[in-house]
DNA sequence: ATAATAAGTTTATTTTATAAACCACTTTAC
DNA sequence: GTAAAGTGGTTTATAAAATAAACTTATTAT
């Protein structure tokens, strides 16, 4: 009846940032925390979690003298997404307006 | 960017109750337990949390001599469940199939 | 009468999300 | 230079939530 809701997907803050890396070839710690509205706390735990999971990639560099941690999405990350919208669909009627 | 997620919703079994209620006139405790899969305990729990929100509706009935729990979602409950999907669609391209 | 089952509820436990406190470093002001 | 303030995070502690285990009350079967 219901498809079950990938638990590490079904989280505000962890889906918002999937959403985010979604849309673009990647995105540093500053820019995730910016869109999201998200404290740097609990950015930096979910991020961490996401990528246990192997569903983001982080790389450590810098912007000139700054730390810059760079997020991306990996085709895991991408699949699971992609599963989780497919579960989502057994709980709710879905239209494009 | 990203629209906030009514928490009371963006539960795995909530949503499952949630979605269950929208599609038909009402549901009695039984049934839900066995179409969601949930613990009595849990679904007790959690419909309980939807009624005090106003969400649905719970009459004490009896089936024969049994008793008997109907659930009935309210206007509100559409309300937010609507609300809700309109959220999620922040976070996720949604296209029908 | 006793045992097993049904329909829930209450309570306790585990997990999770979140924020507060902290660390390393950099820039700015004196 | 050195102190103060700011940046980019991480770690740890707290609050909230989900979930299951234990319990209650009544019913049916033996």
């Amino acid at each position: 009846m219901f498809k079950e809701l990938n638990p590490l997907l079904h989280s505000e803050l962890r889906l918002g940032i999937m959403s985010l890396l979604l849309s673009v070839e990647d995105a540093d710690f500053v820019y995730i925390r910016e869109q999201t509205g998200a404290t740097a706390g609990n950015l930096s735990v979910q991020i961490d979690k996401l990528s246990k999971a192997g569903y983001i990639e982080i790389e450590k560099t810098y912007k000139g003298k700054m730390p810059c941690t760079l997020c991306k999405i990996t085709p895991e990350g991408v699949k699971a997404f992609e599963q989780y919208v497919d579960a989502l669909k057994s709980y709710i009627p879905f239209k494009d307006e």
